[in-house]
DNA sequence: CATGAATGAGCGTTCATTCAT
DNA sequence: GATGAATGAACGCTCATTCAT
């Protein structure tokens, strides 16, 4: 019978439907801020159906930070799968991963959060596994790209895993700082400039370097 | 009589009591979750009392996070005061910052928080602009460092402000990035090796490229 | 079904077990002696269920006061709504007046003191102007009594509006003398006596006088 | 020994100190509003040092209360000296009542407050029956002022000591009516048009009136 | 499945009063 | 007498979670 797909079916829309109540919500005023009235109230559903769907408003923030990071994963997956030489994909996992920062702004942000931690834990096992492998794949890709680069002679003898580590830490730092505004006053830059500067820095440095 | 003094002392010694024990609340679970009644227990005072010597926990917590600031821009100041080659003393820089990490671990972990900004706001507007300040004084010294460097032909000819942003994102970056267990897992490194390879690779791109 | 009926009913009752309460504490100890606390703990309900039926305290004093000023408006519009000779209709309204403040002796009470206001202020601007226009429309009549009396050529050529205004502020100002216990003791009479004492006075004075 | 005299007088002075500060908050802010911190400080003394010579907070406003009971007292005392007709005399003590109104706004305004009664009872009893006396004597005088009126064939043969409530009750009516800033919208008049007119109003029944 | 009324613990803050000094 | 640090109970209000229907 098509009646438990359909039910399956709905099941699965009312949870989204939860999920981008949620998301509005948590992106525009914080975990702590939100809560779970507003979440049912925004989704048009009792506030008791939430937790048929989620254990706890915890879970529920997990899960949508989840989806934010399965965004970012499978962008940079994607630039995996283009026919680039190393210098340009290193590039464009810098841009990628800017242009994420850009697009989802509030995920990107939201990951800067204390409660990201502590809520973070309370994924389900699977799912904290699932995003570790991802995580190591990507790793994985990465250091392959930087290593097959030195493999062609166009970028010295790093060790491309530290390398790998390196440049990824570089933009999530310049992202990060740049999320203060303070810090933004202070530096009278914007972040695109930068963000460009720091990964063709880093690029050249891996083109010049002699040794590992 | 020394009897006004012993009050002062007393006195001092309670707020100093009441800051430590806020202090390793508010490290162990950020400012939310971290309920003055907790503190006042900790401290083994009334909760009313608290009042006497912060007016809010927003106060509170900003004189703690402020007390960690200014021991990051003391200890800059302080590298700046050495006679070092510009090369050395971008090292030395990144030293000095990754050294902070290590001795005050949870205030560089409280500052990657982005509730962390929401509360330093709350402190006192002239403290604001004394750190602020501060940052920039750094920062300036910062870029002069990198301008002698180019003077002195051992940097390529590249923005000393921005070399020096990148440089200093790329540092918080790493630190950021080792803060969570998973990606630690993932990486399968340690800071300590990370952050002086980070170091280097870039004063290596400083040193070898041309143009800005 | 009557189920939802069923519901409404049990919901409006609950809501009326608060007022119960509340007015009971409120009528014996005054809007801010009073706590929501113990307005719960009377009611048999927890605290939070209160917010499920009134805003905030204010809210909440400022409905049961409006209710009370409701019973008096439509007191006091019904007598207009006799047909009653202008000497016998102001005998009236004296009458209803101190009816009022026998049958609903505790809201009297309440109107006469500060506090009153101060949350008064706290009603919903619909209710506010409802309540005004209510107590215009009512010294509106109050006038055309006397105006008609003195058309009639049984009341002297008085200010009618500045005649209600005194002749509603004396049966106040006996009924607030009364309230003091003191006051009480010192003169040495019971209220209704001297009500209609002032009442025969103050329309007598209106029949006799020559001039406005 | 003037020593202890001049304890006495010093102790006299603090005290004065203390209700001179407690009044001016009271009068701004009310009875609940004024903390003893704020007390304290505004005399330059230490919070302590209040409860040296006020038992607690509500004898503090108590006292202050029949203070300004006192100064009515007396200035209707005083009126009762001057030598004037009955009829006169009558519109006297309505014009003292109104100044008082006027010069010691907050006094009057203060004895509308609920907060009043459930204070005054905290006086001592010496107080108290003091108040009732001087209260008692007023009224005595002001029934001898109406009786005199009647002997003298000013008046008519009305009941003195009710008279006198009458009288009483509608001057103190009309400025409790007037307080309320709604009302006086509503009535669009001020209240000393109202106060002479009602007083006259009453003079002018007891004058023409037959009867008791 | 879904509702929404109800709970109960918790929040930051205030403040009259006490008491060791 | 005077201080002022400390108390402790209270305040209005919120909200994640539960559960009878």
């Amino acid at each position: 019978m098509g009646t438990e797909e359909r039910k399956e079916r709905e099941k699965l829309a009312r949870q989204e439907a939860i999920m981008a109540s949620a998301r509005e919500l948590f992106f525009a005023k914080g975990f702590t801020a939100t809560s779970m009235d507003e979440i049912a109230q925004r989704t048009e559903l009792s506030k008791g159906a939430l937790y048929l769907y989620f254990a706890s408003k915890e879970v529920l923030y997990a899960t949508i930070l989840n989806e934010g990071l399965k965004i970012l994963f499978d962008r940079i997956e994607a630039a995996f799968q283009l026919d680039l030489p190393p210098d340009q994909m290193l590039r464009k996992i810098g841009e990628v991963h800017y242009r994420y920062y850009l697009d989802y702004r509030e995920y990107s942000r939201i990951f800067f959060f204390r409660e990201h931690r502590d809520v973070a834990r309370q994924l389900p096992r699977e799912l904290i596994r699932d995003n570790l492998e991802k995580g190591m794949r990507n790793f994985q890709r990465f250091s392959e790209v930087i290593q097959k680069g030195i493999e062609q002679g166009i970028f010295a003898r790093v060790d491309p895993r530290k390398a790998a580590v390196a440049f990824w830490g570089a933009t999530n730092g310049i992202l990060f700082l740049f999320e203060d505004e303070l810090n933004r006053e202070m530096f009278g830059m914007d972040v695109e400039q930068l963000i460009y500067y720091t990964i063709d820095l880093f690029i050249e440095a891996l083109k010049k370097r002699q040794g590992g």
